[in-house]
DNA sequence: TAAAAAATTTAGATAAGTCTAAAAAATATA
DNA sequence: TATATTTTTTAGACTTATCTAAATTTTTTA
């Protein structure tokens, strides 16, 4: 199998990936937290493995079986820390790294017996879809809180920062998932709005507003 | 904190030590299927790290920080088999691998919410004992089976071969724990065994009654 | 479009954990 | 108790994943 490493590189492709543009040796590298040249050595490894296409100086994007890797190791994270909400009373803004233990544990026959055992959960504690048993995502259609306007309403559906920082700032305004919201004013000055949320008025700055997203 | 092969080398070490004697390259070699020289290696750091008491040519002992670490191992990893078991459904011979890699999960916050999930077991689905939050085991008296005599009875309660092979046996001999058996025969020539389960007559060979453990 | 800046790769090191082969120490045996 | 055998350690090498510093390629900018 992978090792915990390439893993961790797999997914963090993953997340970086997008229709347009491959991903770029420094997104990688910011992103895990390392240096450049580790990156290249990994991305050789991994190209060899056939789990990316990577050409010098142009980036690099998953191959099918690489994003089959990817997606079930997103498929175990988000998996784990609904279990550690919903069946261990943890917090949201507590799961993210024990999930980044968790993940790696190999066994595809507990994953999917977890996934049973807590009735087949669509999305993780932070609103993330959880892919199921074949890498398939239930995608739904959200919008930034920053991108709707005045006197728009809609429900509280993900977050695009996962920091304990801002879980736990959200969960104190009652901004949490599953919480319905309208815009009462936007402020032209620094783009910062006023909520209406279920029980009050919560004023957020441009940089929260960039960071939740809503279903309208 | 420590490294995977650290924590396993605690363990194993554990599991080798009795009261007499400490425990020799060799042994350890052998359990870890590694080679003694790997082993010699590894002694020296785990000695640097005082966490065990190390002479060379002399063997092995583990210091109180050592077993204390050993010893929240192998909670983890019999609470873990526990939740398998009990939680997943997965049977007594399916675990031990899972719960291999499950123990090294860091975070003892989450091992001692998911002891209070399941209400402080206190036994693992082997008839192990789990060690509570310091430490402390439940040590209960157990006999091998190859040590009892004709007409004494019991409940089965462990067994010291954990191997998938031998656990299905016992299962199909429905010699599982928690079953009251008494030995109705004592082969001279071979010292096998007729046990007399709750449901039938049993005859296992001494390698058996020897891997059997039992509480009168 | 040539020079400057930024991004990426290569070269050479390091640490952890393992291995084989050889040396040294402990133990068994004659 | 000397010699043979077994056990353990040492020496040197390899792999994975990382790093710093230097070289190379790409991109930006003047
Ligand atoms: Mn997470
Ligand atoms: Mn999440
Ligand atoms: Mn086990
Ligand atoms: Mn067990």
């Amino acid at each position: 199998m992978n090792t915990l490493a390439e893993e961790n590189y797999l997914k963090s492709i993953f997340h970086l990936s997008d229709a347009e543009e491959s991903v770029s040796t420094n997104q990688l590298a910011t992103l895990l937290n390392t240096k450049a040249s580790s990156v290249t050595d990994m991305l050789k490894k991994l190209a060899d493995k056939a789990l990316i296409n990577y050409t010098p100086y142009q980036g690099v994007r998953l191959t099918l079986s690489g994003e089959k890797i990817a997606l079930n190791i997103i498929r175990k994270h988000r998996l784990w820390e609904y279990f550690l909400v919903e069946k261990l009373n943890f917090k949201w803004d507590q799961v993210h790294e024990m999930a980044e233990e968790m993940e790696h544990i190999s066994s595809n026959e507990l994953i999917n017996r977890l996934d049973k055992f807590m009735g087949y959960p669509k999305f993780d504690p932070h609103g993330d879809p959880i892919p199921d048993i074949n890498g398939q995502i239930n995608h739904h259609n959200l919008k930034l809180v920053s991108a709707i306007e005045v006197n728009d309403s809609g429900t509280i559906s993900g977050v695009k920062n996962h920091s304990p920082n801002f879980l736990q700032y959200l969960e104190k305004q009652t901004l949490t998932i599953g919480k319905i919201i309208s815009v009462i004013e936007i402020i032209p000055f620094d783009q910062s709005m006023i909520l209406q949320t279920e029980n009050k008025e919560v004023h957020i700055s441009s940089e929260v507003a960039n960071n939740l997203l809503i279903a309208l």
